[in-house]
DNA sequence: CCAAAAACCATAAAATCCCATAAAATAATT
DNA sequence: AATTATTTTATGGGATTTTATGGTTTTTGG
């Protein structure tokens, strides 16, 4: 599976549908499901986004485990339970469930924010502020980070 | 199998009919037998549910372990008396049994939570005291874990 | 024969598909 | 390098289908 990354802004439309970034849409290219899973961050107002089958790695690795470890059973049982999946119209749009749009304080615009092997969904003033933040919690832990200068 | 995913709140009609969300329906297309098997939930106040294939699977399963772990076999001699096989009609109901409904506490409205592999069926306001009292549980183990700040 | 269960029919709301167009990015040509 | 041509992407709106839910009729089993 090809990485999620860079950053793009793109704006829902009245039906509250909004294109997923061309670069994403081609990391889930070889995928059986075709179109991506959302949650709501469990430590941002965000959305969380991954591929199906890295929440079938996910269900598997619960099975392994069983049921006797409660800490992941709570995990995967708010994880599975707020899990959306959603497929890409022909035109690899979305719609995104309005409960996910409100955790996030979305409502007209929305940053794809690539992470990786997941990527999450902002508002996007209030991902630049987490950035911002980001940023000088960074600079508070290490003061001789040198970022440009 | 594909998951089962999401939260759906549906509603019981005066004959106790009950639509399994489509998107679960969809985890069972594949199979021989088209409906899902309920039984109570050992550990909640709920009703569990599992595709067939999944039952037999558990019950290779407690074979292969043997007959000489005892609490494994009252588990599983509990599980399969209490299983109940539910076809879907034509539009994709189920009438869940009132023993079942009893133990869930479920009278008008019921809410279908993914779980993965499987999934549950809970009184909606008990479904969401859960959820937050498992979002407690994480948080006092894990207390870097918070939503915004 | 009667009650309960199953099959059948109907409908409003929501989700999805289909077609069209503008904007942007890429490729081709001079 | 600059300009033009072509493809890809993002966005918009209407038409169609699916889904959840309700009611009615028929069948079945005790």
């Amino acid at each position: 599976m090809s990485l999620f990354l860079s950053s793009y802004e793109n704006r829902l439309d009245t039906k509250g549908r909004i294109s997923v970034p061309a670069s994403f849409r081609a990391s889930v290219t070889n995928e059986n499901f075709m179109g991506v899973v959302l949650y709501r961050s469990f430590t941002n107002n965000c959305i969380e986004g991954l591929t199906m089958s890295r929440m079938e790695q996910m269900a598997s690795a619960a099975d392994k485990i069983g049921v006797f470890d409660t800490q992941l059973d709570d995990l995967s049982a708010m994880l599975f339970a707020d899990a959306r999946p959603l497929t890409f119209d022909v035109t690899g749009r979305i719609v995104i469930p309005s409960d996910l749009l409100a955790h996030a304080g979305i409502t007209d615009k929305a940053v794809f924010v690539g992470r990786g092997n997941s990527f999450q969904i902002w508002n996007p003033d209030s991902f630049r502020a987490a950035q911002e933040k980001s940023l000088q919690n960074l600079r508070a832990a290490r003061p001789n980070l040198k970022i440009a200068d």
